[in-house]
DNA sequence: AATAATCAAGACAAAAGACTCCGAAATCCA
DNA sequence: TGGATTTCGGAGTCTTTTGTCTTGATTATT
């Protein structure tokens, strides 16, 4: 509803390799398991996480993909951004042509702040709150709750 | 994004009907026209809300839909149900699949505040508060941003 | 050099959302 | 009564999103 399912993936996507963030690259095969997100559609996805310099990707053996960011230098906001564009920020509720420029719709001075509120709280959250949560056991990823199973699955 | 299409729809002939509101049926076909939405599109759209007791319609010359409260009874978020359901209120960033149950996502705290502001937003929000910005031309409905002129073009 | 593991990229397929069409039923009016 | 106008309801189409498959390029290991 709020955010596209590609989105939603990379979100996930990027928690899973920040927990695993020990400078070697993951593979995406790995993280497609793990999480259950669809190989070939995750591929694409870190391609474009890849081309906005928030990750790189190695080819081989051993290869995989790893953040070029700090998890701490990476907002939600900014993973948004890259997969979904600006949409969430800017359209709403009666997707009126040409939104703030003359006079808005009837719901616009009701439904900016909050639009703005969550903005606002995806641009001051980082992946490393994310990550942290993931990590203390506080907050789940997939619909596997404990994070040690999901660490374990390893091999 | 936030909300279909259907459910802007919803809302937009929603505010139109009540603009005409003097007891007499609107005929679809006028919605159609005057807000530019696909008139079989609408007219699927209006079955369902009169389904919930929100409009009821008449067939034949004189026919159309009319609504059966009282503007100042109509909040937008019963609209939104009406059409899309909860889903604006229940799914939201990670849409895991038994959220609020066991452990939450780990956007869960920062994000649940807002979407309860909106909600609260939209259930106090009734239909007529934005008939009232319309009429009053405070606020468009369409890309006409004077709601005369779409008065005006009745024949 | 051969093999296996990995990402890259494009074509394809399925599902969901948005929209259309058409015949039927109800109603008004001449 | 008959024709015009309108909603009703089901089926079908189009488009976008989501997901699959296949082939090829890159790299480590042996
Ligand atoms: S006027 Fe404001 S609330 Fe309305 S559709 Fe445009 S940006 Fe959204
Ligand atoms: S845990 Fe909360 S924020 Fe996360 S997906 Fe569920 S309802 Fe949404």
């Amino acid at each position: 509803m709020y955010l596209t399912q590609k989105s939603i993936y990379a979100i996930q996507a990027l928690i899973y390799i920040a927990l695993h963030d020990h400078g070697k690259f993951v593979p995406t095969r790995e993280i497609s398991k793990r999480l259950d997100i669809p190989f070939s559609f995750l591929t694409k996805i870190l391609q474009v996480l890849s081309k906005q310099q928030i990750l790189e990707t190695y080819r081989g053996p051993t290869g995989g993909v790893r953040l070029l960011k700090r998890p701490t230098q990476i907002s939600i906001e900014q993973i948004i951004l890259s997969i979904d564009g600006d949409r969430l920020f800017t359209q709403c509720i009666l997707r009126l042509p040409d939104c703030g420029n003359s006079k808005p719709c009837p719901l616009h001075d009701l439904f900016a702040p909050i639009r703005e509120n969550l903005r606002d709280m995806l641009s001051h959250t980082m992946l490393s709150l994310l990550v942290k949560l993931v990590r203390e056991n506080q907050a789940k990823l997939t619909s596997i709750s404990n994070v040690n199973d999901l660490l374990r699955l390893k091999q």
